[in-house]
DNA sequence: GTAACTGCAAAATATTTGCATCCTT
DNA sequence: AAGGATGCAAATATTTTGCAGTTAC
């Protein structure tokens, strides 16, 4: 996966820099979501708080990442899978939340199963969060 | 349903003040949930921020309202149905955001559909958060 | 060389805590 | 009367904005 982040970038018409190549790796290399936090003190070198900020922004623009809907109300991101690149985003997410470990983990292969809604509500996108035991802690 | 907060506050061991009145009120008014903001500009009576944060606070410990998670993080609070009151909480919760209003609905008589997870997750507890146009909008 | 990105400073916003006072029971 | 709730002040935390200097292309 070497050089994976540089493609991302390129494909997205970004221009490359230090903090967007570290930033993204630190994602390819984690199955899980991250919070602004795991990002301010995981990249190996510092970059400012505001880079930080506008670098993910940046990406959530791109499709590049999405955010994640907590029921604690943090603010967790993760990588969006390829469907999701180039602004077609791909619509439905399931996201796992590990009560043990913590981890956050995208499942974007799994489908979400229609939901019957009362009469004129017409559905646009789902969020499903489940939380419970991970495979991991299991 | 004159003096159903008092009730509500009764039940959950809660002292009955102003604030908590007047706060439960709105919940009981509203279809939707609410966020910080609006609670702040709604109640009649300008409650100090403070009060209103703790109060809220007080709600969720007792399961008389809870949080919905949302995509852009912003934190919304929503009353719980009876089965959820005295702690015991129901588990399952679909809430429906429009896109066009902005309302935010909990749909607690919907049941969610139980997911294929991967082997070895052991799902607890789930959140769907549904967005699109809803019945009014439509 | 130009446009875009970064870091720093600071503003704006949101949330939490301590404490004295007031209200509910 | 006693314990808990509120309001105020202030500490903390989070996010946004402006701008000058630097970097990518």
């Amino acid at each position: 996966m070497k050089g994976a982040s540089l493609e991302i970038l390129k494909h997205n018409h970004l221009s490359v820099t230090e903090s967007r190549k570290k930033i993204l790796d630190l994602f390819l290399a984690n199955i899980g979501a991250l919070a602004h936090a795991d990002i301010e003190k995981n990249t190996g070198v510092q970059f400012d708080r505001v880079t930080i900020y506008r670098t993910l922004q940046t990406f959530v623009d791109k499709g590049i990442i999405h955010t994640i809907p907590t029921a604690d109300n943090s603010v967790l991101y993760a990588l969006c899978k390829d469907e999701c690149e180039q602004g077609h985003h791909h619509d439905n997410h399931i996201h796992f939340i590990c009560d043990t470990c913590n981890i956050t983990i995208c499942m974007d292969h799994i489908t979400i199963p229609v939901l019957k809604l009362p009469k004129g509500f017409a559905p646009k996108r789902s969020d499903v969060v489940v939380s419970g035991i991970c495979n991991r802690c299991n």
